[in-house]
DNA sequence: TAAGCTATCAACATTAGTGTTGACGTATTG
DNA sequence: CAATACGTCAACACTAATGTTGATAGCTTA
């Protein structure tokens, strides 16, 4: 009797790290249903009880999977961040291709995986501010960290694109910057993936206008 | 005895239909706190102790002057939509407009009203969604109508435009006006009133990107 | 200066949500 | 076929937020 020791949910956490094949993709799909409702509902709002159900679980098997609502949201919003980095950092490093096409490729790329991604992607562009700006713990300053880089990286692309005499030069780049990724984040809320036009088309499209413009008539040479 | 009678609470909810002066200032005071809180925060996450605390008020004051936090949420929406219809209709109603310059107009105003409501018009864009998608009362039920009723005017100013020959024909009008209009609302996520460009700067700047594009060279003729 | 009004708050009741515990059935495997 | 581990849940403890009540202090005014 004195084996079979008392706190319980100690042993159980440790089932996260040991992992079998089940648990994981069970905790996974649980993810992709957090990431759902906190989509349709926001973060704030989605309750405990709210995944739970969808998951067809009782609230306390939630826990056996996970630590908190909070783990949820984190594991969502990260993962779409270090993809989103990954991808400028792809394009960054290679060096056949001119400023104004890496602007290109990420947009493009950032609307696809926005898609393919979905709905964890769309979370990350709805919460960011409120979840993450307020706090002070460390998880916080890592995401903020490394929204900035990221936004480094894009504001670099547009500054070399302008430099290099792709982009005019009568608009300063952060407004630039923050028309073309306007219209793109936007998107999260009113695309729907799978409805109408795909990510990519939408991205082309979007990228005719930041480019060409709307006005009828001659366009630039590209 | 019997003449002073029970419930106090009724009594004081009236204040509200007779309205002295002050006391409707100081509710729209609060109204504003709010707004700028909701702003901050998000309107689930703020909750009606720190309304409190930044007007300087016991909480319970608070409902003095108001019901709920709901009712603040809802008189801050309300107002910035029928806002922006009132200047929707005011532009769609004058003959002597092309169809281009009614966008080109609606754009601008919305920018500076923005600017001018400043943080109401911030917390209509940011919360609308999850507040209002989700419920089924009457409430609801109203501001998406106007919403809907707004939107189909924007829509209809550039399905004009474009009929019109002033805007190219190659693009879906939607496309069209959630790129324009997603330029737009994201300027809720780093524009900030009084610090750098004003309003109208970046909404002609917007412009200038929406109507010629951004590519260097010959631009087409306006 | 007494009567009434206004704004305020301390204290309460209630609700809703979070995370924890221990026990129970079922499958697994030595 | 015992021993163990796994996934599950009912029930609990705790916390935080909402909205209510009745009393009170300070003005106003007659």
């Amino acid at each position: 009797m004195a084996t079979t020791v008392s706190n319980i949910s100690r042993r159980r956490r440790s089932a996260q790290v040991d992992g079998s094949a089940d648990y994981a993709a069970k905790r996974a799909e649980l993810l992709k249903i957090a990431a759902g409702l906190f989509k349709e509902q926001g973060f704030q709002a989605t309750k405990l009880a709210d995944i739970a159900q969808a998951a067809g679980l009782d609230r306390a098997t939630v826990y056996y999977y996970v630590g908190s609502k909070e783990e949820l949201f984190q594991e969502t919003v990260e993962s779409v961040l270090d993809a989103n980095i990954a991808a400028a950092d792809a394009l960054a490093g290679d060096p056949t291709l001119r400023a104004i096409e890496r602007l290109h490729g990420i947009f493009v790329t950032l609307m696809t995986s926005y898609e393919e991604e979905y709905p964890a992607t769309f979370v990350y562009i709805q919460e960011q501010m409120h979840q993450v700006q307020a706090q002070e713990t460390a998880w916080a300053q890592e995401i903020l960290k490394k929204t900035r880089s990221f936004d480094q990286m894009l504001l670099g692309f547009i500054r070399e694109a302008i430099s290099q005499g792709d982009l005019r030069n009568d608009i300063p780049p952060r407004l630039v910057e923050n028309a073309l990724f306007g219209m793109l984040n936007w998107t999260h809320r009113w695309f729907v993936p799978g409805r109408g036009m795909t990510g990519r088309q939408v991205a082309e499209a979007f990228w005719t206008i930041f480019t060409s413009g709307m006005l009828s008539g001659v366009a630039p040479a590209a």
